[in-house]
DNA sequence: CTGAAAGCGCTAACAC
DNA sequence: GTGTTAGCGCTTTCAG
């Protein structure tokens, strides 16, 4: 059979095509595509021009019947659009892609029957691993997958029960320090703007900024803590009624980058000058924070070292090197810009 | 054979133990699975339950193997991280997930050898169809897919031949609107700063920056054209280069919104004020573009919108609605804000 | 309406 | 070194 007579039949090129065409058994080419060296160069040659005549591409799904390894990965995230997850996802991307494996994009819209119709897809599909970072405690999404016998890394989501590794930032810390700050500016008023509901970050954030006021023996005022769900527009709104308030905050905290924006946008149509009028801090410290316009003070977590973390985790588990579940906590760290009115105080790091 | 039974082996559960359970034969559990209305009640409950008690799904795979498909499209782009990606990721993810497809992430990184290879993982993946938005006019890829019986929709790249469908927006267009406001204010010395080497959309928008510059009876100047690369740190320090010229110029249009707030900050370090001193204009219209301590002026054009066009016209390829390739180009406007200066000749389009 | 058999494209196990 | 056989889990004929 020539080459000609097999594209002829203007079908899906298989293995035996290749090996008819090489006249060879599939079992040789078989050889050559996984690059085992026990085939002798001459005849990987032939097989290799077979291969390049045909533009031969060996299909995965068939491979990965028998192997039961398919090479891909899920990554379930709550909002693609919230600029702290595409960090995150070029690093989970570049090195999944390093490792062979291609990865399965899940975005829930901090929808948990999204993330549950995801995690159905995604057993269906008979992924390797999942790295669920869409962060709500009550998701069952982990238990499900790993009773399929998929690997799963919890992105800066606390497990409720330690059987799954996961990886975060110390949210707590965090909160901790960025609330402390304000504090130690002075400011006594101080509101925080909470994330998505039975969101970890957002709960564990909160745990942070309640034990900074504590310390100062200030009692939380329920007032000052409104619901941002971790999006512009909700955030606006709740940073609107704050600072419409008759006794209104002198700083607001907001659990992430994203709302603190927004709440500088809402004070500033109020005719409220940041931070001369209202003090405000993030955290996540995304690229546009440190935009000389913007300069929000906020909290910085290494991401992409996170997400780095998260995919050599899931990797290593999926090769069998991983029999406990890891915990892994990043630091964090102040950053100090202009949105805090700490300049005159500090030094500016930046 | 029970239940327990099955689930002792300890193996994944197949469509062979369900019919088992169920007391069927493979061939009723799958009419069930597919929801065809062939089964009887009685049967189809007996299946439902077996299915449940469990936990069976089925296998994608195995299923793509014999119906030759994957319900599967892949996504290709060039940065992950440039804010105006994630909107159009949005977008194709939601309405793929409507149509029940996954969508496989390659994010190339501006690298053909990258996008190349990742042609190859999508070709082997079987995928049903790609978006390509990586958008350099020199590859192959979309060739390439085509001739492996993959559908493509080019996403904001002319195709050299006609061959693909593809939709954007017009980007020579937006280049002119910008360029030309820049000139209506009274600029003469307008710098441009270019996108990716290759890119068709840096060309179109820099031809359309010429014919304005034109029309005004201006030679360009090369001196005042930058390579940036749609890249934020690239594209700073084409601006540093720029706006230390002897002769500097008054104004400059960015590629695309991530640029121009590098030119911004830049500027801002060097002293000198936007608008005052310097007017600055972008394209894309990213979200922050419009938080009013930026209040960029910019080229808006509907990326999501574009998202979703692009994707249905890859659905319908794919479920052979679509035998002719299609073009469509979406109109752009121009969006003037802070940072061209123009806010008291002009209402302010907010 | 349901069952049996064949086969999708590949690799693992075993021959030669 | 290389060929042969069986089978991964499903759907699709084709019978009943």
């Amino acid at each position: 059979m020539s080459k000609d007579d097999i594209l002829a039949q203007r079908r899906p090129v298989t293995i035996k095509d290749v090996a008819r065409l090489a006249g060879v058994s599939p079992k040789t080419v078989s050889n050559v595509v996984n690059n085992r060296p026990v085939v002798k160069p001459a005849t990987r040659q032939r097989v290799l021009d077979a291969i390049r005549a045909l533009d031969y591409h060996p299909s995965a799904l068939a491979r990965g019947m028998v192997t039961r390894s398919r090479r891909l990965i899920g990554l379930v995230l709550a909002d693609i659009t919230n600029p702290a997850y595409p960090e995150m996802v070029e690093g989970v991307a570049s090195l999944a892609r390093q490792a062979g494996f291609m990865v399965m994009l899940c975005n829930t819209g901090r929808d948990p029957d999204e993330e549950q119709r995801y995690v159905h897809l995604l057993i269906e599909q008979r992924v390797d691993g999942v790295i669920i970072a869409s962060s709500r405690m009550d998701s069952q999404a982990a238990e499900m997958l790993t009773s399929a016998g998929i690997k799963v890394v919890l992105f800066n989501r606390h497990p409720q029960q330690y059987s799954v590794s996961f990886v975060g930032v110390d949210n707590e810390g965090g909160g901790y320090l960025a609330t402390r700050h304000l504090l130690d500016l002075g400011h006594r008023r101080i509101a925080f703007i909470r994330g998505t509901r039975g969101a970890s970050t957002s709960i564990e954030r909160e745990q942070g900024y309640r034990r900074a006021l504590a310390e100062y023996g200030i009692e939380p005022d329920p007032e000052l803590i409104g619901w941002g769900d971790y999006h512009p527009e909700v955030a606006r709104t709740a940073a609107d009624l704050l600072l419409r308030m008759k006794n209104r905050p002198t700083a607001v905290f907001a659990a992430n980058d994203v709302m603190a924006l927004s709440v500088i946008d809402a004070a500033t149509s109020l005719g409220l000058r940041v931070p001369e009028d209202l003090a405000v801090m993030g955290f996540d410290d995304i690229a546009i924070a440190s935009h000389r316009l913007i300069g929000l003070s906020t909290i910085h977590g290494d991401l992409g070292q996170l997400s780095r973390e998260a995919t050599t985790l899931l990797l290593e588990a999926i090769n069998g090197n991983l029999t406990e579940p890891v915990r892994k906590i990043l630091p964090v760290y102040l950053v100090v810009r202009r949105t805090c009115g700490a300049q005159r105080l500090t030094a500016i790091h930046e």
